[in-house]
DNA sequence: GACGTAATTAACTTGACGGCTAACTAACCA
DNA sequence: TGGTTAGTTAGCCGTCAAGTTAATTACGTC
């Protein structure tokens, strides 16, 4: 629990940043060297260094060695936790207006037509 | 463009704090003042007061008023456009590996029945 | 009007983040 | 061996985020 919070603390940190943001967006085309993600930002290496360790920390990407380069993958399983976590509160925060609005179609039936003419359901949303 | 960038920003490292994401799950369910926000909490109501200003500063919530209390609602488009974000980088990563899937298979096939026996795609991921 | 509750604002401390330069390691090349 | 390219580490600095306590605003109730 905690593990994945702080993964997940951790990955949304890595996505709250622009640079980062850009740099898995290149990822997510083609896997890529240090020095050609460095190449459209106006910053040091030394910064981009920074901001691959701190996708890295997250498992957003991993690296491997090729010679002297250090090519890096963007991993689907970062990505995938961070979607899932804003998915399934969006569906929470979707079937509750769903419910409401089944609600009041229900109270346009006449009454011997609904589901529940007696239950006093909390529907306020 | 900017605009866009900072509310993702904004939207991003909102998420980023466990804090935060728990009272947007809470939020998901049910809308809630701010004492009822509060509760599950070992943290001054200021500490509060200032998540909530986060959660409300990128979108993700709204406040009304209700006499002496400020009942905060979860704002279902913030929550998307962090989705939409993640959600076409994993499309764009995972069209990759389809592709390479396909050519893969296009190879195993005998040379005259492949869709594209000359052409030197680069397949590299 | 006085008091209690809901919530925010103000002022402050602490620690993390993002950038820099300088110095270093690692691999290739000649 | 010496030089070049790729990339990281170390150390510094300014800014901002997250928490605190104390004071303040806003509303309802007695």
């Amino acid at each position: 629990m905690t593990v994945t919070e702080d993964r997940l603390d951790a990955t949304f940190t890595a996505l709250a940043d622009p640079t980062r943001r850009a740099m898995v967006a290149r990822l997510a085309r083609a896997d890529a060297t240090v020095n050609e993600l460095a190449a459209p930002f106006d910053m040091s290496l030394p910064a981009i260094s920074k901001h691959l360790k701190v996708l890295e920390r997250c498992g957003l990407i991993s690296r491997t060695r090729q010679a002297q380069f250090r090519p890096c993958h963007l991993e689907r399983e970062a990505l995938d936790s961070a979607l899932d976590w804003i998915e399934q509160n969006r569906r929470i925060w979707t079937q509750r207006f769903d419910k409401l609005d089944a609600h009041l179609r229900d109270l346009q039936r006449p009454a011997d037509q609904q589901e529940h003419p007696d239950t006093q359901e909390e529907v306020i949303p």
